[in-house]
DNA sequence: ATTTACAGGTTGTCTGACAACCTAAATATA
DNA sequence: TATATTTAGGTTGTCAGACAACCTGTAAAT
């Protein structure tokens, strides 16, 4: 369904007409081919000269095109060397909210609640329909956190990555999506606040017991026990809020 | 927050320069115009050339950041008039998710179970945080149901707005966001696969319990039972799901 | 007074050009 | 021979000018 645009339709019931721009059109084509495969991630598309030729549209017209879906992340433009198709098109919704947060500055406590929200029925999900190899996987990543108790950015990066397991292991891309958005957000957002390089004591007390939390859901999960699995995430949840909190504090003071 | 390109860096610890384009530039600044409440929804910008000269950029560049905003949803070009800022840029996240499901189409089942966990969810937080007006807004739409039992695509639209003011009520701008989303794109292919207008006396029933249903989250949203607004809410989805699924088994066959 | 025609402004598109940049092959150097 | 340098070609980023399609409001014609 192509996107309409947002201009009222004078008459109901009639002139399903609407104008719409090449540039529109070439959007659409390059989503087709990426949904259907035929450009794959990372790939590199034709030069714009060449785009140009096939499309038969002037390069303005194609730049435009090619510009907006590089803004949705959908594509990577990189001066002398080419345009690629984004290897990681499932994030590109995370790139869309940090515009719509841009948008909106003031709601960071919104999106925690929405997290809270979507992360723990995402548990309940999981206990259901996370396979062997989905825990399996989340297994490595605790082990790869109690590895780096002291490397905290390297921490996060694992801490990041156990939720999206999670969230991957309820088989829901959609669901997926939605919490490797808000969590990539909110990700960037703290290392950004995570400047203090110092790893003291209580922070790696904090990660022991972050830890231990982590090993409670994967339990639940295992067991399939859904209701276990989504307290256990909230409290979770909830305890690395208040940590988020306190850390916020200090440093604004 | 500029968002910054995919490329990987070459080093850590070194080099947080990236190179930006020009419209990036822009992009950036018209959305934080906006923010700011300078450009407020529904006014015009200046003329293009206009904008050339303040930007002091090339008509080409200042082009490709407008095109990017337009496809994004925040801004609208009309041929002739001239480029305004969208009244709903609330709903731009909708028309991304749109883009997601092209990019990715086969999930209509996720999209039902994402709905059902998001709305329970919601009604359960908007037992909480619903204002008397909010309480009241949804009476209005429920009386606007019963008056319309028989004119389905006037029903579904105080479907659709019901479900709205809950998600509303919760204060959260972001699951606000979220819902009317999930439930836009799913309301516009119910009405697509709609294409029977007749209102047969089973409909009519089914829209009179419909109601019955919507009534029971209303009652628990008004005495302020959570879990019971959860609960009525699960079930009015669950419900509501399965005659979308009877319906096109039948259509199909 | 109503309709028509026109003029000016605006977005959509094309073309050609140049700058900054990357890659890889050809060349110069140790 | 092996390494460093230069060079050539291709690619994206940006600019400038031009024309087409279109909208609006005003002036002219009916």
């Amino acid at each position: 369904m192509p996107v309409k645009s947002a201009r009222p339709e004078p008459l109901q019931e009639v002139s399903p007409i609407r104008r719409t721009s090449l540039s529109d059109k070439i959007i659409e084509q390059i989503i087709d081919l990426i949904s259907r495969n035929v450009l794959q991630p990372g790939e590199r598309l034709p030069s714009e000269k060449d785009l140009c030729k096939r499309f038969g549209v002037g390069r303005a017209t194609l730049r435009e095109a090619l510009r907006s879906l590089a803004v949705m992340g959908i594509l990577d433009g990189r001066v002398g060397e080419g345009t690629f198709v984004s290897h990681n098109n499932q994030r590109y919704l995370e790139r869309n909210l940090q515009w719509g947060l841009l948008l909106d500055p003031k709601k960071v406590e919104d999106l925690l609640e929405t997290r809270l929200m979507l992360e723990t029925q995402t548990a309940f999900s999981a206990a259901r329909k996370a396979t062997p190899a989905n825990l399996e996987a989340m297994e490595r990543t605790i082990q790869g956190m109690e590895s780096s108790v002291d490397l905290p950015e390297q921490y996060l990066r694992f801490d990041l990555e156990f939720h999206l397991l999670v969230a991957q292991a309820t088989q829901n891309t959609i669901l997926h999506q939605l919490v490797s958005m808000t969590r990539g957000y909110l990700q960037a957002w703290i290392e950004e606040s995570l400047v203090s390089p110092s790893s003291g004591p209580e922070d790696r007390h904090r990660a022991e017991s972050s830890i231990r939390e982590h090993r409670a859901i994967l339990r639940a999960l295992r067991s399939g026990q859904a209701e276990q699995a989504r307290l256990a995430m909230k409290a979770h949840i909830l305890s690395s809020s208040a940590d988020l909190h306190q850390h916020l504090e200090q440093t604004s003071t």
